[in-house]
DNA sequence: GTCTTGCTTCGACATCTTTCAATATTGGTT
DNA sequence: AACCAATATTGAAAGATGTCGAAGCAAGAC
């Protein structure tokens, strides 16, 4: 539970989990995110693995390319988990 | 943004956190969240202090002690967050 | 087969985190 | 004042993390 959390705690992998939300096809191929960052390519492939390991995102290849997509129940789980946190007085 | 999630990237600040918010009082004393650990009591306070630069919680001295609180605030924007990285499809 | 392109893994290095013991601070007590 | 109990801060050691270049693997093109 905390992993997932420390996935997101880096401003490079919250902003590829924006990203790849942010798709309304739902997935994003690697080749696209990659140029969204002044980082090297084995960087942003890391913060995917972690990402992936997390269970936040998912991945399939599709002949050369890799295509990422959330996996909204995570994101859920852990949604709910700080909203009740939050003291279940304040509902969103 | 990531600042928070960091924060909540540790299990021993996860269940600061989650001994914080269980209780009815909404506040708990130092002295007792630190005995619920098998760490340093500068440990626990370091930790302690982090969640609150995250703005998860909240302290107030009271004559010796320090008590702390959760933020609903923070916590809430976070599960906003969340659920809207899900797809928008699950209102809370 | 070889080449090229897209992505992942490996190895190394610098930086950040976690933890503790020691010390400081704050507030109450005597 | 001097003293004690509850937290916080400091300084240092061990470990984890972010980043890169180099090497490895797939899959399509030639």
């Amino acid at each position: 539970m905390a992993t997932v959390f420390k996935a997101l705690g880096d401003p490079v992998r919250l902003r590829l989990l924006f990203l790849i939300a942010s798709r309304p096809s739902g997935e994003v191929c690697v080749c696209e995110l990659t140029p969204a960052f002044n980082l090297s390519q084995p960087t942003i492939s890391h913060h995917l693995k972690l990402l992936r390991q997390a269970g936040l995102v998912d991945s399939e290849r599709r002949g050369t390319w890799v295509y990422y997509r959330v996996r909204p129940e995570t994101a859920n789980r852990m949604s709910a988990l700080l909203a009740g946190v939050s003291g279940e007085r304040t509902p969103v």
